[in-house]
DNA sequence: ACAGCTTGTGCAAACGTTTTTACAAAGGTG
DNA sequence: CACCTTTGTAAAAACGTTTGCACAAGCTGT
């Protein structure tokens, strides 16, 4: 390996003056630089990260923490859209990006503790919306840069990148109502997730705000899978009063969903309305196309990339809690007016 | 920050002791140990990992580099299941992963060099299917532990993990003449991509094997992306004499491909047939599913990182192409047979 | 011509570990 | 009980950088 060492004593200069040369220092002349430069490249020099960083106490990496099972993760779109607008952020910015996924409680802390304690990277951004997770306490605890993207109902005040998840629901049942739906159901996900709550009192107070009845029957709790949708189906469908329309949580669930209708001999959206959040590519390939509420995915990357180095180069960060403007893509699913009864 | 020297000066022992203790050297006594970690634990002591990593020369880390634009990958949901097979025998060895992407050709070079030469990690895995890659050309000259996903024609010899590509077509296309099509059409990807060329061989191979014309009007080449297929079809439908059958590189651009034939009036299965390839998770979930190779996504990634980690401990490894077996599912689009003329 | 500034460079300490060498104490052997 | 082995610990060098301090040489202005 060719070190600093190496470059000083070919160009016949000490190795501090190859480190100047490297970092730029205004002090270094001309002349010395042009030669230390040549000899670096000749040699193939590249300073060891490591080294700098041991000094420097500054790793130029950012962790991006996923909370949950990888399993569930990435079998949705949404997730590779967040990731794509991190990475193009944080490369732009100069940050390489560690990937991590944690599964157990006890394992989730350890994991974050040793990239945090151990300084292996200079920021995190957490994708979580638990109602109540260990980690953002953790994180919030031990001061260390960190940006959260979701919402946290017991650390309401840490740094936050999210959705107004109440008013999109709001919105898209609206959507539904307008459509002369008087009776709409809600797939959500779990329950101790601030996401699904946000959403289902969305469509609550829609539903209140046009006095229509909540039936509690009409909701149903998930996961973030296909196989929840498609499973709320034959709940949902075998009651005697059914919806006419329905609010999803997710693309990935409505999919679900979609499925089972189908399987169920329920064609979309003559017998039923649909719309869900996220709004990744592929919603609008489904048959129907679904409707679905854009959420920014790749801002909500992007602007989480841009906040945490802001945090992390110690700028004041006037609005701590960042909200990402929805957008509500009528499609197929939620247009034809319904046949009642 | 605690450091390891106020762990030793609390506990009454030299940091070499401390140091002993964290990596479970034999020779410390019971009683030392348990009070070194003691009083680790009260300080929340973790050892820095830039320290380490400068005197062990190992950071415990891969990358995983990902030369084409982010945006086109992203959109793909084989990428994700990729990631996750990767990630899941990374942590499970203990490794950390680094997510790269790299644009220009310069950039891709210097950036992985900076990876490489700077002891960012200790492998880096590569995505890539190039006829000819600069940066397997760069990773094959340095002799640094690298993985290729995918198969360089320049390189041949570098480790690496793929499909048996050409089989794989072969197979897809022989399911479609055995439902009965004798006029089938290929939609490509790029033409400096080994994985179009190995396809699109495997699929020539096949016709003529059953004596079945090779058009090449019938063969269209895109990107991996839905636009692709989308246009493919207004080029391919609008010939005189049409397919009946098609042989597509890839999910995301069938589900394009599906969403031409649709608008063009035509019914899949009915009137054209479908087989593509990667089996991502949407891939039944489209109207009418769609028959889809299953390259073994999950296990690609799972192999990759396996491998790479054996290379980095230096063992022997005798089959230095690996070669993960695919698999036919049979659907919807490819089941009903034809209708002639 | 001399004090004082500017410019360019070197020395050496520091960052927090690991690891080699050394050595004292304890235990085993004949 | 003298010797050898084992066990447990400490001291110090090394990893490859950055950076504060020092200082020589070249300028500037009076």
């Amino acid at each position: 390996m060719v070190t600093i060492k190496d470059i000083a004593k070919l160009a016949g200069v000490s190795p501090s003056t190859v480190s100047r040369v490297v970092s730029n220092h205004p002090r270094i002349s001309l002349d010395t630089s042009r030669k230390v430069k040549q000899i670096m490249d000749e040699l193939g020099y590249h300073p060891n990260m490591m080294a700098k960083s041991l000094v420097s106490k500054t790793t130029n990496t950012l962790a991006i923490l996923l909370p949950r099972p990888a399993e569930e993760l990435f079998q949705n779109d949404f997730f590779g859209e967040l990731l794509r607008g991190i990475l193009t952020q944080a490369n732009r910015a100069g940050y390489d990006m560690l990937l991590t996924t944690a599964t157990g409680e006890h394992d989730e802390i350890e994991t974050v503790s040793r990239l945090v304690r151990g300084r292996r990277v200079d920021g995190v951004i957490l994708l979580s919306s638990r109602v109540n997770d260990p980690i953002v306490a953790f994180l919030a605890s031990s001061d260390f840069p960190f940006v959260l993207i979701g919402r946290s109902e017991s650390h309401p005040d840490v740094l936050s990148i999210n959705n107004d998840n109440k008013q999109a629901a709001y919105d898209a049942t609206q959507h539904l109502i307008a459509q002369g739906h008087e009776r709409i159901g809600f797939v959500s996900g779990p329950a101790n997730l601030t996401v699904s709550n946000d959403r289902l009192q969305g469509y609550r107070q829609a539903l209140e705000a046009y006095k229509l009845p909540i039936r509690s029957d009409w909701t149903v709790e998930g996961e973030f899978l296909q196989e929840s949708g498609y499973r709320a189906m034959s709940l949902i469908m075998s009651l005697p009063e059914r919806p006419t329309a329905l609010v999803v949580i997710d693309d990935v669930v409505a999919f679900g969903v979609l499925r089972g209708l189908t399987e169920l001999g329920y064609k979309v959206p003559d017998d039923i309305s649909l719309v869900s959040f996220n709004n990744i590519s592929l919603s609008e390939l489904a048959t129907p196309p679904i409707s679905s509420i854009d959420i920014g995915t790749y801002q909500l990357g992007y602007t989480a990339a841009q906040t945490l180095i802001r945090a992390i180069n110690e700028e004041t960060i006037h609005q701590k809690q960042i909200i990402i403007p929805h957008r509500l893509m009528v499609r197929e699913s939620s247009l034809t007016p319904i046949k009642r009864g």
